[in-house]
DNA sequence: TGAAATAAATTAACAGTGTTAAGTATATTT
DNA sequence: AAATATACTTAACACTGTTAATTTATTTCA
């Protein structure tokens, strides 16, 4: 009897059941695809089962934009073996790029969705943004560290953090949401997408380098 | 007999009429509740009708994103007045950001949104992405002039315009999906969200000054 | 142990979505 | 006047998130 069994462990925690089936859903279909009927079928309970647990779909796509936040902030952690800060903002901005490009789901749920949001607007979940504080503060520790190293001279470390925050972002958004392959569809030089992408980063590390 | 008049005045050209049934719904209500069955209200007629004129949503979101492009492009007209390349581009960032906040519905649209973007992959509109190119062409036309006056020496132009544009465009998004909102609530020193956005515009604008 | 109270899950329903197939008037052509 | 073509509508499908009311299961207490 798999299947009690299965349903025996599903009651155990059926909260984190939920938000695993969620994942899956999500991870092989989209989020658009992740429907509540669809999580229901999953775990094989009603779908106004999850109500129980989850006030809305907006904590749902929270709890999912948490664990993208996770998953991030584990790709960063190689961040604390490269010692020199500069070569740490580089490498940060291709692990950054490589999350975005890879999981461009749980990129989308992180940083675009207003969905998850609205969760802790709507007085879902207590707690501020503190995953998306502690990214950006890693951001400008590096970047202050940077300023110490003689990089950045003059610039206020929060807006040249949020600069260098923004032009990633606004980079990954362009490639993932096919803008970026639009523009360079005719533009000769850089005929390819990835080329594109790879060297847009690569140009604004030069423009790094040259405020030194 | 007004209404019957206007009735007449929509089969004249009812593809025209659903598009502005559809802008007035969505200027209202925003992309999200602008539902078929809404513009079909809004003009009088039934929901299939507009079948008969557009293929699908994704062709109406189309529709929407062209009338965004042509607002835009006009607010950019005045930049033909200015004459210091450099002066230009950050009018002209200064321009796309006011677009982006007080247009954010249409913003999203034009470069948020995939919807509008499945239309010509779908085959729905035969052109490119003529009006992002013709957009895109304009920041690299004044980056070259920049360039040419001394500025953003020894850049690939076209790399440096994609660095220039993911900045603007990932510090909008950022604006008008209320990350930025977030991140700035707890940091002392940027209280205030719109200094936040002008004070890292203007972060950026120092950045571009000191590639000359 | 058996009845009452509590907790957990379900059914049915609401109000909406995009979209399609089939049917009905209206206008045009033969 | 009959046949054809055009324009539009009705009805329906397969979904969506969400809520209220109801049933089922578990626990508490006399």
């Amino acid at each position: 009897m798999g299947i009690k069994e299965r349903k025996i462990k599903h009651k155990e925690d059926l909260k984190q059941s939920i938000l695993d089936a969620a994942k899956k859903v999500f991870l092989a279909e989209g989020y658009e695809a992740t429907s509540i009927r669809k999580i229901a079928a999953e775990i094989e309970f009603s779908p106004t089962t999850i109500y129980l647990y989850y006030k809305d779909k907006n904590e749902i796509a929270h709890a999912l934009h948490e664990e993208g936040f996770k998953m991030l902030s584990e790709k960063f952690q190689v961040l604390a073996h490269v010692e020199h800060p500069f070569e740490r903002l580089k490498a940060m901005g291709r692990i950054y790029m490589q999350f975005a490009l890879e999981n461009s789901d749980y990129y989308e749920l992180m940083f675009i969705m207003k969905d998850p949001i609205k969760a802790f607007e709507n007085g879902c979940v207590e707690e501020e943004w503190d995953e998306g504080k502690r990214a950006f503060n890693a951001l400008v520790n590096t970047i202050q560290q940077c300023q110490q190293a003689g990089y950045f001279k003059g610039f206020e470390t929060n807006s040249f953090a949020l600069v260098v925050w923004s032009t990633m972002h606004g980079l990954c958004t362009m490639k993932t949401h096919g803008q970026l392959e639009l523009i360079v569809q005719r533009k000769e030089i850089l005929t390819d997408v990835k080329d594109a992408f790879t060297h847009t980063f690569e140009c604004f590390v030069h423009v790094l380098e040259r405020l030194k």
